[in-house]
This record gives C-alpha cells, structure tokens and sequence, in this order.
DNA sequence: GTTCACATGTAACAGGTTACATGATTGG
DNA sequence: CCAATCATGTAACCTGTTACATGTGAAC
C-alpha cells in the first residue's frame, strides 16, 4: 500500500490537513499499515488533487501557514472501495531484534539479555499505552485492530518471557543448553 | 537494516552464492529481516567484495554461469558485530488486511467474511509449516525465531476466530454490532 | 511441452527518506 | 531558555523493485 491510499483512506474518516494525515498515520488505529514523513504526505496531497480524487480548501491563520485541509471527492471515495476491493498484500514483519537473537552464537549472554529486556520493557509501555488507547476509542474498526495488535503484542511478550533462559544460551561459547541459568 | 547487512548475517553461518542467500533469506530463519530480490542481493555483494568484507570465489559450471561462492573475511565478521552491537531498529508490522478492518464501515459483510476467511486460512498454512520447520531445524536461534513466529501467527489467529462475530458487524449499514448473528 | 530450479546480471523506475528552508506560540 | 507543536513545502539522495537479457537440465 501508498501513501496516497493510506490518505484517501484517512480522508474517508474526515477531511484533515496534510498535518493532520501525518499525525493520525501514526496513531494506533492506522500505524500498521504504511509509514509516512510529510515528505511523502503533502506531495501525495497534490498528486491526489491535480487526479480530482480529493478538493482542497485553505483556511487562513496570522503568523502562520495557510492551513489546507482536504476532503476526500466522490471520485477519491468510489477509488478508495476499489483499492479495498483487491486482496489485501499479505501482512509483513521485520524484526531486527529476531536477526539479532538468530545470530546470537557470536553474541555475549550480556549482550543478548540486554536485547532481551528492552524488548519486553518496549512491550509492557506498548501494551499499556493500546490498552488505555482502546479503552478511549469508540470506533469499532479501531477497537478491532487496536485489540488484534494488543493480542500479538501480549503474545510475543508471553513468548519471550518464557524463552527468555533459552535465548541467553545462544551466547557465544554457550554449548550446553540444558545445563546451568 | 538493509541487503548488504543481510548478507553480511547469511554469510556468517557459512559461505554461499548471491542465489542461495536469496533462498535463505525466504526462509523461515530469515525472512523476518529484510526482502530482498536478486536485484538487491548481487549488486551489494559486489559492494561488500570491494569494501573487503566478503570475497568470492568463482567454480565454473558447464552450460551455467560461473557460480560466485562468497565468504566473510575477518573484516566483514567485524563489521557485522558492529552492526549487532547497535540498538535494533524496533519491529516493523504493517497489514494491509488490517487497514481493510479498519475501513469495514464502507465495506460489505460479505467483503469482511472473505477476508477474515482468507486470512485464518493463511495463518493455519503459515502455522503448520513453521511447526514443520521448527522440527526440522536445528539451530537453535533458528528455533527461537520460529517459535517467536509461531506464537505471534497463533495469537492473531486465535483473535481472529474469537472476534469474527464482532468484525463481521464492521459492516457497512450494521448498526447493533450486540444484536444478531 | 511446460514449468521449475539453477545462475548471473543490467537499466529504468518507483517510492520513499533526510536534510534544508521558514517561523510563531506554548509549556516546562 | 529550550523543546515541542503547529504548518507547509523542496531538493538531493538512497534503496529497493520490475522488467529485461540469457540459457540449461530435470521433473511432471
């Protein structure tokens, strides 16, 4: 997926700005599923207009630049549905920590448990921060991928919790899985 | 993290060609770091080879092109620990299927059913091959990355089936999402 | 007889990023 | 006083993709 469709798609909520786009792609309800800088943002915004597929109006402010805050067309809506209408690309994960615990033979115990609790600590502040994200969202599509994120997250928390004797015996010079901790 | 770096990681368990290192890097083992084609892979071993990081050894082939058997050098083995001393970059999850929940407003019920479908049946593929995989490997960063795998596509796939009921009414022109079904 | 696995590579292009440019207001 | 928030945008760059170019041998 674009950045011009995650915009149409931000857009079909309610007109914004290319500010506001920015802000909102990052929130938990839609930062699964492209990241965008303004760099890609307002020139999408253009691109989308010059296609008649969003309209544009300005707002004037003092001290400021003109606010321009877009409304998705019926041309952008009937576009959007059929963007929605193919099969969505198979989700994708990247982990540079599991390519960190994949090479863990030439890492040090100390190295790897250090990985290890920032990661588990990234979750608890991740895992609290949707569930007060969730309790305050009253759009049931929000609730739904606010909770399917919530579940992976608490997973992979679980996972390393249990795992997490076993991952420091991938240090280097670690031959003996079963003995020692 | 970027080719050259995955390269650099796939070259470490032992010496390989640009088309083995594409194989591996669809692997199970490896395939949660970064994608990469052939386009991306031999224009950066051939980078790596004048950095001094790897080197390569050509075997000539009857009827094929030569094969381009390359090798971490000391230099490259230091780069790469380098590289995995530096914070991880944080995990990266985007799903186009959940940006389609996300807009199940305007999308038909029987549009969320095909999709939810499709998805379970995608992750009961997924599930049973990485327990084949799991099985079959031997390495044990290997295996923890597969059981990190495993326990993320089990906990969505578990969120999917205990919440179809409530996706379905996502729908476009449902509006008791308690009532029904 | 067609598809898959083997094996390497280039060229054109797409789609993003970072750094730059500008500047007021508010909160800690 | 410094950082963050608001607000838009351009230019240079990076990193990757798709399509192209070439060809054999094995399996189905």
């Amino acid at each position: 997926m674009n950045v011009k469709t995650l915009c149409l798609g931000i857009l079909s909520f309610g007109d914004a700005t290319g500010y506001e786009i920015k802000k909102m792609s990052q929130d938990d309800r839609f930062s699964h599923f492209v990241d965008a800088s303004f760099s890609a943002i307002y020139p999408a915004l253009v691109r989308l207009t010059k296609e008649g597929l969003v309209s544009c109006r300005r707002e004037k402010q003092s001290n400021r630049p003109d606010r321009k805050v877009y409304s998705i067309t019926d041309a952008g809506r009937a576009a959007f549905a059929e963007a929605l209408d193919a099969e969505p690309a198979p989700d994708k994960f990247k982990s540079e920590f599991l390519f960190l615990m994949m090479c863990g033979q030439m890492l040090s115990r100390e190295r790897i448990a250090r990985a290890l609790d920032e990661r588990i600590l990234h979750f608890d502040g991740k895992i609290t921060h949707l569930n007060d994200a969730k309790t305050q969202c009253d759009h049931p599509g929000g609730q739904f991928v606010i909770g399917y994120a919530l579940a992976m997250y608490e997973a992979v928390r679980a996972y390393l919790m249990e795992h997490r004797a076993a991952a420091l015996h991938l240090a280097a010079g670690d031959d003996l899985p079963d003995a020692a901790e």
